[in-house]
DNA sequence: CTGAAAGCGCTAACAT
DNA sequence: ATGTTAGCGCTTTCAG
């Protein structure tokens, strides 16, 4: 039987009234302070801990967020975004009610367990995703709600996705520092999301900068693994074999397109350059050398999305609603180098 | 302001309580059909949902576990261990409170954690790690508590880790299989939980199948990354270029060997079988060929946490303690053949 | 400055 | 078969 705060005031001699003020720290100048001494120490000495249950139901809502993700959990970086989303709601004195659902769940799964966690008190939600997903989300919620790496039609619904287009104008970047003209652009076929503003980008700074726009130079890998990564690039090289540089919509492909280079002698970044997206660490640090890309800012998504949702729980009037994009990093490694001046890049190995 | 039980039992023309008996399912034979059916009715048109503060607050419990990670939300697999055991957890018709602390977080705010969680009433405490780091825990608490992918000296707490000699002896047996003799070990220099079972089933199966256990067969990475496997790899290549076999202490060391390999001009699998551990398949599934390796069953460890967990909490008798293992899965991808046959393997590109 | 008392929404024991 | 009632532990008026 856990100690209550009738205990506890018993023990101080005092109501529980008073305890409760002094223990919820809003005693301050209106319990004597001889008292709530006694009520601290009572407390103490009885392993005092509340009763969340309690205080909820009195007070009709709870420190509490819920995080509904819709297949989050299958991608590597899950952890990174939920675990920032759960310290950065600790650090605002909430809890985190954690509830996985399939990516494709249907419309109805989500709204039962929307539902559900209205049960429980929560005091708004955060519907997580990845790729910024186009969501349809089902109508009636009470809580507040927030998207997390994910959009949908209802521009009402505060959201925070990448930056797609401005992350990968930032590696293009060092492929025109680096002075870079002939540059193969080596994509995923979905025209998703996330290669959309990506190839925008590329188009752009390769019209803004002067590269050489003449066909194939756009590949697309069959998948974005890279196995299909290397076939892509291989079938680049073989078209395009005056390529300096190749841009990669993520760093799988981009791992396939090491494998290719590998095998043909090339040496990166000697006798071409290359980039990724993603950063994905297992890939990108591990790759000889070291792979240029970008980071998603997954955990400033996770970050935001809390202290966003916190920010329109407590406020009094009515926040507009806000899509945030978020930057990811540049995250500067080997693989870029200038071009090779001679014309004729050595094709034999060694 | 949401609609209560008062509310339904208002509308059906009953009593809170008949109301309360039909929509948690108690009802049956107790309630008469036509007044249940009109409770339902009147929940479903009102659109009832309950309140689980009140509930828990009268029931002294909830079906809620804790999910205190420490540090798992930095692993790549995070998500697909938390996510498990959500699931388990939901099929079980329990929720989970996730929260995130560093890995080394200090015994004092595991410990505050855990208390934080007991406000929450939660019915049972999962503390989750990785590599089945032993941990110290906290003397105190209330809830049953069971350790995921971690161990603690205290032998009556539940406990699951995988089994490494098990899963580590499946893989090298596909180079049993393949023939091979003369097999170098890649391994870590950490003499962790994870390498010390996976060092001496490599031992042990060397000293069982008559391999060649001659010097210069272990080579010990300076870390588990695969530059430094690459570094380990080209040593043990120079030192023993008779290795017909290389089985890597995880899949980060097994991409370095490859890249060594690949320098050198040796082609896998047919001049050198190499396998992994772990199964990350950002790279076991990228590089070419497919590697073949090990999976650590994270899904797996999760759901059987959780299953344990509620387990424990719903039994009436106090359960013996269990420290569970679980093997992972071989998965054979293209990394693994027959040796050379002819003595000298070639040492010529392509 | 402090205590008494009401009541959040629900369940369960007890009446009827 | 159903209704009445008494709390679960806490916060919050409202008196004093």
């Amino acid at each position: 039987m856990a100690t209550t705060l009738k205990d506890v005031a018993r023990r101080a001699g005092v109501s529980v009234a008073s305890a409760s003020l002094v223990l919820s720290g809003k005693g301050e100048g209106r319990i004597a302070e001889s008292n709530a001494e006694r009520i601290r120490e009572a407390a103490e000495a009885l392993g005092y801990r509340g009763n969340r249950a309690a205080r909820s139901l009195r007070q009709r809502s709870a420190p509490l967020l819920g995080m509904l993700s819709l297949g989050v959990a299958t991608e590597p970086y899950a952890g990174a975004m939920l675990g920032a989303a759960q310290r950065t709601a600790r650090d605002h004195d909430h809890d985190l009610l954690y509830i996985e659902l399939e990516a494709e769940a249907p419309l109805q799964d989500v709204e039962e367990n929307l539902r559900l966690l209205e049960e429980h008190q929560v005091s708004g939600v955060i519907v997580a995703s990845y790729n910024h997903r186009r969501l349809r989300l089902p109508a009636l919620h009470t809580a507040p709600l927030l998207l997390l790496d994910a959009t949908t039609t209802d521009l009402s619904v505060d959201s925070v996705v990448p930056d797609e287009y401005a992350a990968e104008a930032k590696v293009l970047g060092t492929l025109v520092d680096a002075g870079h003209r002939v540059v193969g652009w080596l994509c995923e076929p979905s025209g998703g999301e996330a290669a959309l503003p990506r190839t925008a980008a590329y188009r752009d700074i390769a019209r803004d900068h002067g590269w050489d726009t003449s066909p194939g130079l756009e590949v697309y890998a069959a998948t974005s693994d890279a196995s299909d990564g290397y076939a892509a690039m291989a079938r680049l090289l073989d078209t395009r074999p005056d390529v300096t540089a190749v841009a990669c919509f993520n760093d799988r492909l981009a791992m396939g397109a090491y494998l290719a280079c590998f095998e043909r002698g090339l040496r990166i970044p000697d006798d071409i350059s290359l980039v990724g997206y993603d950063d994905q660490t297992l890939i990108s640090e591990a790759l000889r050398p070291g792979l240029t890309t970008v980071s998603l800012p997954h955990r400033e998504m996770g970050s935001w999305a809390v202290t966003r949702l916190i920010e329109r729980i407590e406020s009094a009037e009515a926040l507009a609603p806000r899509q945030e994009t978020i930057i990811g990093d540049l995250v500067v490694r080997g693989s870029v180098a200038a071009p090779r001046t001679n014309s004729r890049r050595r094709r034999t190995r060694r």
